[in-house]
RNA sequence: GCGCCCGUAGCUCAGUGGAUAGAGCGUCAGGUUGCGGACCUGAAGGUCGUGAGUUCGAGUCUCGCCGGGCGCGCCA
């Protein structure tokens, strides 16, 4: 990743301004840093209004009380150099502006070929690996298999797999884990369920109810029927056992019908057949951080920023949920992965500081655990919101919410929203209001640019094989070109920030600006060629760049609609 | 009571300590003898919950207060 179409327009002024300040010093232009300091990481950003540049750089303000100089002077000093040591002449122009910001634009030449780069990587574009990159496991949705996924489990589902995909544009080898229990008590009442209902008796106080349940009764098969009819006494158990299995399997065709794909199924009972809990106990015990009382084995948490401590052992010599949490700490470790990420609804927040606790303490960096909360969704209809219970049999499922507003307009929902923000999804609203909704602006302009490219191709219009020395003086091309260019740089923000929303930001606003250039500038015309086919190039590019950031999120990108 | 999260336009929400706080929807007024009107242009609409502090600069960081959500189990 040394040649330039590994670097984004960014990180060229980025390097830019780093040798103008190198320069600036070694000419004496601006005083060197005291000893043992180092030069700051040099922040370049894209304005918001463009008459201040594509992007710019604040670095003259954060070096004035350094370098004891006023910010316009070193601001001066690296607009002077910033263009002469501009990276592969990607900075055409630099100035002073404001109380010591350098603003910079970029040179045509440069624009022109980068967009030449974007149509060769094709649905590449947009990927760029990061600094360093990793093995990455992401456990997320993780419900226990007694019900089918309700609306509850969206956020979870389509944020976590959102996430898992910007990791992977950015490089990193990323595993999507589903962690289950499977020999719960809650499992037994699931089957004790079943079993009721199949005996026509009353539902145990515990147990659960809904369509789903009587659809398990009824398709009981006959050797499993027959083995819960020999052990009475297990017959909860047995019929839990396969129930939650049908479930499971239920669960991961509704997660793929979202287009999510999970690559491990992780079982609680497989981490307490394989030893993995009694291990991770035993390394408690022996580094000292486990303790004997009242007849129960203590996690001291408490030393790891935690506030009380936590029983992992029970006084009944069971294991609690965390001590499988631990166990399964050191088998996902045990797998070489570089960073561990949980994707957790916001009631778990109080589980956070132990879990990494548990890390520590077994000798693994707490930074290489990282939980990611998910705030509440309130669904509502029509002003209502939707109370839910898997146990009282009121849910909806997500097929059911899927059904309605479809999953390229949920993927935008939850992409678009910051996880850690409390959201309401009105139902009513977003099927009553689903040609309103920003995802089908953006697909609009991409099957817009893919009916143009067909009525071009029909008139024997193509895209010129190089957009060099063609938008030079073009404002508005130009300007469609340098939005194009973002797109590497906003998915990189993104994977760094755990975070989706930017990516459908940019997309809203990229079309946006399609729609401004196809109302400015005509594309086809069969009178003008060569301007056609400059034009077509510039769309062509359009297209590739709107389409990879649909793509990124999951969504379609349609060439009608 | 303690802890975590949140409070931005009528509604739903964006907003790396940076320049005049944005988008969609909604409201109002307009727009195509050319390539898709699911489009475009413009207008109205904000004490960024509130009060202090930090600094060249605060929607963003710190503290207090107000309001909302969640969590405080040898449950999962």
């Amino acid at each position: 990743m040394t040649s330039s179409p590994a670097q984004s327009a960014r990180d060229l002024a980025r390097h830019a301004v780093a040798r103008a300040l190198e320069n600036a010093q070694a000419e004496g232009a601006l005083p060197q840093f005291g000893d043992g300091e180092s030069a700051p990481a040099v922040e370049v950003v894209r304005p918001d209004n463009t008459e201040h540049g594509d992007l710019s750089t604040n670095l003259a303000l954060q070096l004035a009380g350094r370098l004891k100089r006023p910010p316009r002077a070193i601001a001066e000093a690296l607009a002077e150099r910033v263009t002469l040591t501009a990276g592969e002449g990607a900075v055409a122009r630099a100035e002073v502006a404001g109380p010591g910001f350098v603003n910079l634009w970029l040179a045509p030449g440069y624009v022109e070929g980068a967009l030449d780069a974007v149509r060769r990587a094709g649905s590449d574009y947009g990927r760029m690996p990061a600094d360093t990159t990793q093995s990455i496991n992401v456990e997320f949705v993780s419900a226990n298999p007694t019900g089918p996924l309700t609306i509850g489990n969206a956020r979870g589902a389509f944020v976590g797999d959102l996430l898992c995909r910007v990791l992977e544009a950015v490089g990193h080898e990323v595993t999507r884990e589903y962690y289950f229990n499977d020999f719960g008590t809650q499992v037994a009442n699931l089957g004790k369920s079943v079993l009721a209902v199949r005996q026509g008796q009353p539902l145990p106080d515990d147990g659960y109810r809904g369509d789903y349940v009587n659809e398990l009764a009824a398709a009981v098969p006959a050797d499993v029927w027959a083995q819960a009819q020999a052990e009475p006494e297990r017959a909860g158990w047995i019929l839990g056992e396969w129930a939650s299995e049908r479930v499971r399997a239920g669960i991961e065709a509704s997660l793929e019908h979202l287009g999510v794909h999970f690559d491990v199924w992780k079982s609680e009972g497989s981490l307490h057949r394989e030893g993995w809990v009694e291990r991770a106990v035993g390394r408690l015990r022996e580094s000292g951080h486990a303790y004997e009382q009242e007849g129960a084995l203590w996690f001291r948490s408490t030393d790891y920023g935690d506030d009380k401590d936590r029983v992992v052992i029970r006084s009944n010599g069971q294991p609690t949920y965390l001590a499988a949490d631990v166990g399964y700490l050191i088998e996902k470790f045990s797998r070489d992965f570089d960073r561990l990420i949980y994707i957790w609804g916001a009631d778990h927040h109080g589980t956070v500081a132990r879990l990494r606790g548990g890390a520590q303490a077994l000798g693994f960096d707490r930074e290489q655990v990282h939980v990611l909360l998910i705030a509440w969704v309130r669904f509502v209809r029509e002003g209502r919101e939707i109370s839910m219970s898997k146990r009282s049999g009121e849910f909806i499922t997500l097929d059911e919410l899927l059904a309605e507003v479809g999953v390229d307009a949920a993927r935008w929902f939850f992409a678009s929203r910051s996880p850690s923000t409390g959201i309401d999804f009105d139902i009513e609203l977003a099927r009553k209001q689903s040609n309103e909704n920003p995802v089908y602006y953006v697909q609009y302009a991409h099957a817009r640019i893919s009916s143009i490219l067909r009525k071009a191709a029909s008139e024997g219009l193509a895209p010129a094989p190089s957009l060099v020395d063609a938008l030079e003086g073009d404002e508005v091309s130009l300007g469609l070109a340098k939005e194009l260019l973002r797109l590497p740089d906003v998915v990189r923000d993104a994977a760094q920030a755990h975070e989706t929303q930017a990516i459908t930001t940019y997309a809203t606003s990229l079309a946006t600006t399609f729609h401004a250039f196809y109302r400015d500038r005509r594309v086809v015309d069969a009178d003008d060629p060569s301007t056609s086919g400059v034009r077509l190039a510039l769309v062509d590019a359009t297209r590739i760049t709107l389409a990879n950031a649909l793509g990124l999120l999951g969504i379609s990108a349609p060439e009608s609609m």
